[in-house]
This record gives structure tokens, C-alpha cells and sequence, in this order.
DNA sequence: CGCGGAATACTTGTATGCAAGTATCCACCC
DNA sequence: GGGTGGATACTTGCATACAAGTATTCCGCG
């Protein structure tokens, strides 16, 4: 396994030379809210993209060097970070991207999983303008992927469970399915490239519905089971194919 | 609804005096960990254990200088805290400690009881020592009950539920549900001096192992449905006997 | 007495400097 | 050549100083 070597890379056009004078930050924050905020979200949506790599350490300093702030709230947001699961810092050694638990993963699932059938139980009867408006997404989901567009796939996966738990009358539930299920979605992104597995997953968003709209309760569980773990279930695969990602 | 006046008073033997010479934060660090986590774990008990009362001011410049340790870590420590809720911060006004969100009180019902269901159906059937170690903790529960302990029956609350959760095999859920209830935990704490209310709930926890015990699970599930949402059941009363503590 | 405005005293946010510890690398010795 | 020790270059943790903004308070005025 070779250590990716300490460049952050961040944002996309990171890196953005030497000047950056510190006022634009102050400008920044000004429209835009707390710079410790930005930096946060900007290497949370990093990890769970895989633009960091698990394993891969980070710097503070190098960080706040690319992205053009102080260590300040650099640190802030790692302290978060670490919080949440997603780094792991040991101190006056190194902090490092966190590897992809599997057992992180299996609490996950079992979460999603069990939230996502009691939610669903509450969920039904679906009106017909509800069960359209899922039926709308998964068509999305369809273009999306035969642009190839993965990452917006990936979006509307997210925009499709969410609405099911608004619908439940259980949204807030999905925040929590979400702090918790980071490592879950990196692995997801491990096999995004797997077209023929998304049309799967596809079909299965299709089979939900159906069974939602029919009022199918039963069905609907035992679907929302096998869909909730599928992923989980290629752990030996994705292990062997990606050493050193997983722990 | 009188404002508390800012006087943190997170330490029992807090504002010990101004000599705090920072070295003994040092000998602290070398010893216990991070400051910074110390802090934290601080300020979580106090506010979980309404030490520090839901809508209280709190300051960082005060709180740093009660903990006799520098902004910094005070900083990164309410920065975890706010990530969790249980502090709002306002930039360039305040913070304060957040008050208890009724809509969060119900998320946390809905998950605790969809979770504790969906445990517990891989817990039975329950083996002998496996129950005998759960009595063992409920007749705790009645000896702290008899004492007046009312801190030690809640902790050891925590720890039934936790011990079912493993038995499980579904441990680390139990991480998720302690970070969703901390709302649920400070209304569960004002309701604390009913006696016959605690004797009730230690009522339902013989009969929740009594299912557990004869594997019944469908008694089980209800059993744990009503005990979870006991609490939050109470909230028209609590909201009236507290007024300024709710949202 | 009521109202308006400016100075003031707070708040949090950020940047920077220093301290302490660890891993690495290189020279030196056996 | 192999091993050992020390200097060095990193790392994160903490403290402090400064910046920017808001609420309050108090004084002056009508």
C-alpha cells in the first residue's frame, strides 16, 4: 500500500498560489457565513467523495496553507471531523483520513435499515401525488445514469430516502441516517462504477415504490431490507479489490 | 423568564481563585488526554445533568477562565457541542445552551424505540446468565431507588439499555441512540424527583426481561414501545412546569 | 419625562506565536 | 555492513493578540 503523499487537494483549484491576502477571507465570511464552517463542509464532502482517500493523512498546516486561511478554524473543523468518525488524530503525530470501518458499516446499516422500515410503516398510504413525485426522482436517477452522470445518481439517492422519511412524518430521523451512514457512502462510491449494479438498485427503488403506493406493507419491509444491504454485502469484494481502504 | 445571569459554574469547585498557573493544565494534559476533550466532556455532563440550565448564556472568555485554560480549547470543545446540538452559537452575540427542542425530544423516541425494537429481536432467546445479568442490574436500580440515589438509577438506566443493546450484537447502536437522546435526557432528568413514576419505570423493565426471558417477542416490542415514550408523553405537563426550558 | 444617538463594553471569529512531543534521517561508531 | 545515537524537521495542542460586529447603556436634547 503506498501512502499517497501529503497533498491535500481539497478544492478543486487548489493550490491557488501564494496570494491570497487574508482579506478575501474576511470577504468570504462576510457573504458567507463562518470560514470554519466552509472548511468543514468543504472536507466532509471531500472524504465522503473520495477526494480524500481513507488512510490518507492530512496536515493542518498544509490544509490551511491550500485553502488560503489560518490553522484556526482548520482546527475547528477537524475537531468536528474527528467527532463525526471521519478523521482519526493522534496527537503530535499526524492526523489521517479514517479508514472505512466495517463494523462502522454494519452499525449503519442496521440503522438505516431499522429506521428506514419503521419510517416506511408510517409512511402508508401513500397518496397518488406522493407516490409520483418519488416515481419523478427515480426517472431522474434513470437519466442520470444513462448520461453517465454518477454523481448526480448519487444525489438523487439521497434526495429519494429523504423523501420517503419526510413522508413519514419522520425527517429528522434521516439526519441521523446520515451522520451515521458516512462510511457506508464512501463504500457506495467504491462501487459506483459498477453500472449494471445501479440499474439494480434502480429496479429496487421501483420495487419500494410499488409496494409503497399498494399500501404492501410487508413487502415494502422486505424490500427495503435486501436494498439497504446490499452494498454492505460486497464487503469481501471491495476489500480485496481496494487493501489498505478498509479496516 | 428570568435569565440566569452568566455564572457558568460547570466544576462543582469551580472559580478556584486566579491562580491557575496553565501548568497545571500541562500536568493535566500529559496525564489525562487533551484539554481540549476534557472540556468537552465536562461541559456535555453538566449540560446533559442540567447543571447548566437549557437556554442559559454561557461565554467563552468566562467558561475559559472558570476552567482556568485558554479560549482555545473551550472553543474547539463548544464547537463539537454545537455540532450536537446542545449549544446554540450566534456569531458576534452569544451562546447559549440550547433549550430542550420538543421536535427533537420526539426524533429521538422514534429512533430509541425503532432501534431497542429491532435489537431486541436479535437478542432472544435470552440465555439464562444473560437474563440473570439484567436482573442483576434492575434490583440495582431498586436498592439505588430506596437509597434516594436518584443519579445512580439513572446511570444504571443507561446501563440496561446498553446491556441489551450488546446482548444484540448490535452495540454500536447504542453510541447513536446516547448522541440522539441527550434532549430526551435532560426532560427525563426534570421528571426525576417522581418517585412513583421511577418505581413504575423500573415496573416495565421487569417486564420487558420477562419477555425477553420467555421469548415473546411480540410482547417485548410493545412493552419497550410504551416504555419509550413514556417520557416524552409528559411533555404538555413538563412545558407547563417549565416554562423557558422548551422550544 | 420620553426619545435619539454615540460611546462603550461585551460577544464570537480569526491569525499568529510558542510549547511539547514524535518520527525520521543522517552521521558516527563498532 | 549493521547498529546506535543525536540533531532535525515535522506534527498537533495551547495561549494570546487582534479584528469585526452587536447589544447595551448613558448622556444629551427636545
Amino acid at each position: 500500500m503506498t501512502p499517497p503523499a501529503r497533498s491535500n487537494e481539497v478544492s478543486g483549484s487548489a493550490a491557488d498560489g501564494p496570494r491570497t491576502p487574508a482579506l478575501s477571507v474576511i470577504e468570504r465570511a462576510r457573504r458567507g457565513g463562518r470560514t470554519s464552517d466552509k472548511v468543514f463542509e468543504q472536507l466532509m464532502e471531500a472524504i465522503r467523495g473520495l477526494r480524500l482517500l481513507p488512510g490518507q493523512p492530512l496536515s493542518e498546516t498544509e490544509l490551511a496553507r491550500e485553502l488560503g486561511v489560518s490553522r484556526t478554524p482548520v482546527r475547528e473543523a477537524i475537531a468536528r471531523l474527528a467527532d463525526a468518525g471521519l478523521v482519526d488524530v493522534v496527537p503530535q503525530v499526524g492526523t489521517t483520513v479514517s479508514v472505512i470501518r466495517l463494523a462502522e458499516v454494519e452499525e449503519a446499516r442496521f440503522i438505516r435499515e431499522s429506521l428506514e422500515v419503521a419510517a416506511l410503516k408510517d409512511a402508508v398510504p401513500l397518496s397518488a401525488a406522493d407516490a409520483a413525485g418519488l416515481r419523478e426522482v427515480i426517472e431522474r436517477q434513470r437519466k442520470a445514469l444513462d448520461a453517465g452522470d454518477l454523481e448526480g445518481f448519487f444525489g438523487l439517492d439521497e434526495a429519494l430516502h429523504e423523501r420517503i422519511f419526510t413522508l413519514s412524518g419522520h425527517r429528522g430521523a434521516w439526519t441521523t441516517v446520515q451522520r451515521t451512514k458516512v462510511h457506508l457512502d464512501r463504500m457506495r462510491r467504491l462501487v459506483l462504477p459498477d453500472r449494471a449494479l445501479i440499474a439494480e438498485v434502480i429496479a429496487e427503488h421501483d420495487g419500494i415504490v410499488d409496494a409503497l403506493e399498494s399500501g404492501d406493507v410487508a413487502t415494502a419491509e422486505r424490500r427495503v431490507r435486501a436494498h439497504a444491504g446490499r452494498v454492505p454485502h460486497l464487503k469481501g469484494e471491495l476489500q480485496r479489490d481496494f487493501p489498505g481502504y478498509f479496516a
